[in-house]
DNA sequence: ACCCCTTACTACAACGTTGTCGTGTTGAAA
DNA sequence: TTTCAACACGACAACGTTGTAGTAAGGGGT
């Protein structure tokens, strides 16, 4: 039960002052060799280890980095989190994470908690309830307080920092022309309701497509979500009235929750119809059939995000200049992984 | 870019002595209402918030709770962090993750990194090669520090602590039950090397049940999977040669593994082979046809893991009695989700 | 006029580090 | 012998906070 040892403890010990410690252990030419020595050999023995909070309070610096994101029992963002996690460490970094769990209120106060010294800068995703109030001073405040903040997948415009994202129309479009270039004309959307970026950017990269190929929009194709829970209805509405014979869902869960439907009602997949998702996650992978989806490499964007905010701590420390603010926008690639629920 | 503001500053301001300040914050008696309120007044302006990393250093403890898993991207795990992070959070705790990617080495580090100050305590599941190597000095020095450790669903009894698991071994047996009850006497098993704790206590469990009910363990029913990657192959083997009537599979992913494999081969599920897996996620849900498993609500583990840490540290504070440390072992509980891989 | 008690503050130490500056001792050059 | 640098180490401040232990000023009682 001995706690952790300490400077002041080792000095008493040897009987040399608390400096001659410090010194020692990072080998100043100051200290004597001998004296060097000794106490070196004793704070092995007794396994010291400067005390992390000390060193934070004195530098100022906390070598931690807070994520915040709406929630972790979610492929996606867990993937996020093992990129940003791996480059931190890679770095020096440690990760501390907070979920909001869509809620504003616990966004606010997860940051307001975090920002208080517990760490370097923030990396994060907005939760629902943010994107659908618009309201982002709590991360104005911590950005004006000099903490760095990168964005990612779910972002704003209202707020100047990096941000680290798909092409979410480029994608939703390539995905809608595949199926054009297939033959399809009847090309279903489900999608979420307009206030989720994410969703309205995947909705207008279908409108896109379709337009392009000059096929007209169809309202009665197009499903939009509000929560997860009455999706199955309006799904089964759309496959039975008006029944396309290929459909692009913004997410995995709305992909596989359509093919079910779409078995259970007799429809075939792929022969009587298409399905792509979106975030090529375990659903996709392992359900039967396995599910064309766009990816969206949630590590690499986890990867990405985590150099960004590294790079802006590490740049902090040397200039002290107040360069003009270039915050970077960084798009990640996506493509298509062709699985069973599409004909090839 | 104006720095988070500190009581010397405000006090600077004010003219007032810094204890002036802390106290009036803290509406200590000692201060003067007039001065008390000013002070209040202007802190609010200035939206002062006192620094965690001091207030850390000063009270020896950090509100923060050590999470160390060997990966994220595991609906399980993911389920766990979300229990433990809500139970956290309630109680005024974060939570700091790291990940152990299945290594001893990158553990060890982490926890070392962690033990210095930057956590009250901590809450891990070991690696696999942990398990393996059974090197637990690194958890053992942590708890010779005096930090406590509860250790959820891969843990080892070498090492005392609270615990937090399910009984592997009886949830197996029910499964295997189960499938007895139901008439199956070729019941096969697709489970892990033996020094994977749960795996093993998963196969106790399934050789029990086929002992109690007097039918003999027939070795070539039993497949155990060493890495993911050659699994196929080996259950593939199983279904052709020796096919049961029904699977216990130790993890969701043999399971969805041996369905697949089983549909492809024209074996229909449920009626000619029966599947149950372990760990209700994702992949259990959403795969068609959806799998039976043994729930093992990480949710829950996570939330009593993080009561057990926190009751710990919050006893420390009050009694400093060298209690007889007295370690519990908390078991929750499974049951079987039925879906559509067996037959009703 | 003296004492004492309350009021309303301030000073200081401590938490564990690091780095700057100061200081005593030694040995060698002048 | 004096002087001064080199050496080896110690004292101290600082990071931001809290709590304990002072300490002035003022007022009431004798």
């Amino acid at each position: 039960m001995k706690r952790q040892v300490t400077l002041k403890q080792i000095a008493k010990e040897l009987d040399v002052s608390i400096s001659t410690v410090s010194k020692s252990l990072r080998n100043s030419p100051e200290i004597g060799e001998d004296t060097r020595l000794k106490v070196q050999a004793f704070a092995k023995l007794y396994n010291y280890k400067p005390n992390n909070i000390a060193l934070s309070l004195k530098n100022k610096k906390t070598k931690t980095i807070g994520i915040i994101i709406p929630e972790i029992v979610h492929h996606f963002f867990a993937t996020v989190i093992s990129g940003i996690e791996q480059v931190a460490n890679d770095n020096g970094y440690n990760v501390i994470v907070c979920l909001s769990n869509e809620s504003f209120d616990k966004e606010v106060i997860n940051m307001e908690m975090l920002a208080t010294g517990s760490t370097d800068g923030f990396i994060m995703a907005l939760s629902k309830e943010t994107q659908q109030k618009r309201d982002f001073h709590h991360i104005q405040e911590v950005i004006n307080q000099g903490m760095p903040v990168v964005m990612f997948d779910r972002v704003t415009n209202d707020v100047l920092c990096d941000k680290v994202i798909i092409d979410d129309q480029l994608a939703a479009y390539e995905a809608v022309d595949f199926f054009i270039s297939k033959g399809y004309k009847k090309v279903g959307l489900i999608t979420t309701v307009d206030y989720v970026s994410v969703g309205r950017l995947r909705t207008d990269g279908y409108i896109n497509a379709l337009s392009d190929h000059d096929i007209a929009i169809d309202e009665s194709l197009i499903v939009k979500i509000e929560d997860i829970e009455g999706c199955a209805s309006k799904i089964e509405a759309l496959l039975r009235d008006n029944r396309p014979d290929a459909i692009f869902a913004v997410n995995e869960l709305f992909a596989v929750t359509a093919i079910k439907l779409a078995t259970k009602m007799g429809i075939r997949i792929p022969e009587d119809l298409s399905v792509i998702g979106f975030t090529d996650g375990i659903i996709s992978q392992f359900s039967s059939p396995s599910i064309t989806t766009v990816s969206q490499n949630g590590e690499v964007m986890g990867g990405r995000a985590a150099k960004l905010l590294i790079d802006r701590l590490e740049a902090e420390e040397t200039e002290e200049t107040a360069e003009p603010e270039h915050y970077r926008t960084e798009l990640i690639e996506t493509h298509l992984v062709e699985r069973e629920s599409t004909e090839s």
